[in-house]
DNA sequence: GGGGACTGAAACGGAAGCGAAACAATTTGC
DNA sequence: GCAAATTGTTTCGCTTCCGTTTCAGTCCCC
C-alpha cells in the first residue's frame, strides 16, 4: 500500500462515517473502542490509560460517552473492587463490525 | 483484506496518533482536512459542507481550529468576495504526509 | 441601481472535552 | 489494626464543539 492509496482509503471510510450521521467520536475515543474490541479483555481504566499514554480522566470520561452511546458497559471487579471492568456490548460489537465491513468496502472502492 | 486485518490496523494507527500526542481531531476534522488535501482545489466553506453532509458553521469552526493548528489556512476569494477558498499549508502538507507514511508503517507490522 | 439570493461568520445556550488536583473506596503490607 | 498504596471518579476553571438562528458583505439580474 502506498502512503496516497492510505490517506485516499482513510478520506472515503471518514467520510462515509460522517456522512452517515454516525457518531462523531474523538481519535481517542475510536482507539478506545477498539482497544476494548480487539485486544483480550479483561480492560480497566488504569490499563487503557497505559495502552493509550493518556490519563485516567480521559478515559473515565470516553467511557461516559460511549456508555451513553450503548458501545461499553462498566462493571465493578468482585474481586478487586477497586478495579472496573470495561466490556463489550452487542450494540457496540455490531458497531465495529460494521465499521470493519466499511474500510474494507472502501477499498475495495479504490483506483488502483 | 480483511474486516479483522482493517480493524487491526485502524486500532494501530490511532493508538500511535493518540500516543504521540498529535492533534487530537474529531471524525469531521480530519475528513475536512484529508478532503482539502485530496481533493482538487479550490475549496470553500459550502463545498466542504456539501461534500460532508454538514452544516456550515460546521466547516467554519473547523477551520478556526485547524487554523490555530496552522494545518490550513483562509483566503478571500478576489473573483467572488463572497467565497473563502481554503488553502493548503506546508505544516499541514507534512502533517497529512506523515499521517500517510504512518498508516503504511503500521500495515507493514500487522500479523498475516 | 435596487431587491433578492447567496456566502461565510457571529451569537446564543447547552453539551462535552481538557489537565491538574482532590476525593472515596478498597486492598496491601507491616 | 492501621498507615500507605492503588483504583476509578469527581471537581475546578477553561476551552471547544454542537445546532439553530441571525447577521454582514457581495453578487446577480431585471
Amino acid at each position: 500500500m502506498r502512503p496516497s492509496q492510505a490517506l485516499r482509503l482513510w478520506q472515503q471510510v471518514l467520510l462515509s462515517q460522517v456522512r452517515d450521521g454516525e457518531p462523531d467520536l474523538t481519535m481517542r475515543q475510536t482507539a478506545i473502542l477498539l482497544t476494548i474490541y480487539l485486544d483480550p479483555p479483561p480492560h480497566t481504566v488504569r490499563g487503557l490509560a497505559a495502552r493509550l499514554n493518556v490519563t485516567k480522566p480521559v478515559i473515565t470520561r470516553a467511557l461516559d460517552t460511549m456508555g451513553a452511546l450503548k458501545l461499553v458497559s462498566r462493571h465493578r471487579d468482585e474481586l478487586d473492587k477497586r478495579n472496573v471492568l470495561i466490556r463489550r456490548t452487542v450494540e457496540g460489537a455490531l458497531f465495529v463490525e460494521r465499521f470493519g465491513d466499511g474500510i474494507v468496502a472502501r477499498a475495495h472502492e479504490l483506483p488502483i
